[in-house]
DNA sequence: GATTGATCTGAACGCTGGTTCAGTTAATAT
DNA sequence: ATATTAACTGAACCAGCGTTCAGATCAATC
């Protein structure tokens, strides 16, 4: 036996990207194999090869494309200029994103260190931008004194932490639907930065 | 060769636990060899076996531990009746006991999918009762009328998230020292629980 | 200073890992 | 129908894995 019936690049290519992602999810990227990988897929290890140059480039396409995407989403929104209504914003933004996409993120987090350094200083740079827009809003709050927190920069690591954190418990099937998450997480985002704060 | 001068378990034994850490946490359990954790501690790889039945006890017995020192600290500590100072000696306690702990709080997440099922359940556990420390506080606080929240559950994770997620950045030689970042998390906690908020 | 037990070496075991590639078959174009 | 190309198999390669263990050596005791 050879080639399989009905076999196409188009198709194989994204259930390789697919299968990876959630192995890795689930099992940790160092833990799962190619022929893991290519079981998932129905095909041979040695198939994979057709689409990826090897196992890193496999993390790393994954990885890249989820930062990508997130930025390039990021850049089509329309975002308010006052300050608390940019906040809700932002955390219905980021919140919808992350929740869709729970296995990137998870790796996206997990796996860095599986990275190597030229691959990582990629990633990193695009998580840094995504940083700088958290808190460049946070700053522009605090100035216009809309916000009142402690430490803009500090506040920014902890809002992205504590939205981004959803992801490691909701499920689209539990107590809270994602519509009500967002509500209760923009109440819990604007007292965070102190919006109404007594001066 | 074959026993090296100056060889102690009391002093191999935790040198082995110290590299196998370090390694963890750099690269991930599964990426650690018994043959790098061996060659760090400065003996041959069947050596680490008088001290660990397998690989996966070594990582156990780090996140057990862990775990458990996290428990009876907080068991010990005197916890005021106020609403408000209890969060700030919780955030103060939380902060200083991760802060010094930054490569066992970061295993301790990243690593729990490579436990087998008994252990994950052991560690699962003692994961929980802390959860319910916060979520009780926090609770206590919202009956007293002290705290203002969206939703108790929600808090307790994000108020979890956002200070364990200070590993992630936080260094001892940094912009802050750990007073000064335990000062402002606290501040931020109290506009996060809804110190204050208005009715 | 001889004996004994604790501590470690070094080599080996069986297995599995990522990766390669010559060969085979399905799809496509002629 | 035939030729060509794209997709895949199956087997192999070798390095490295966790783990075991007989034997060597040091430390402690008497």
């Amino acid at each position: 036996m050879a080639r399989k019936t009905g076999s196409h690049s188009e198709i194989t290519g994204p259930k390789i990207k697919q299968a990876a992602l959630e192995l890795f999810a689930r099992h940790g990227f160092a833990a799962v194999t190619m022929r893991q990988i290519a079981a998932r897929v129905g095909v041979q290890a040695g198939a994979i090869y057709n689409y990826t140059p090897d196992k890193q480039a496999l993390l790393f396409d994954l990885l890249h494309g989820h930062m990508a995407d997130l930025l390039t989403r990021w850049a089509e929104e329309q975002v308010p200029h006052d300050p608390v209504a940019a906040l809700d914003h932002f955390v219905t933004f980021h919140l919808d994103f992350h929740i869709q996409r729970p296995e990137l993120v998870f790796i996206s987090y997990m796996e860095l260190r599986n990275l190597t350094e030229e691959n990582f200083k990629a990633i990193e740079e695009k998580r840094s931008r995504y940083e700088k827009i958290v808190y460049d809003m946070i700053l522009k709050g605090v100035r216009s004194g809309d916000f009142q927190v402690p430490d803009a920069k500090i506040t920014s690591f902890a809002l992205i932490a504590m939205l981004t954190g959803v992801v490691d418990w909701f499920r689209e099937d539990g107590r809270l639907s994602s519509d009500e998450l967002t509500r209760q997480y923009c109440a819990l985002a604007r007292q965070t930065l102190g919006v109404n704060a007594p001066a």
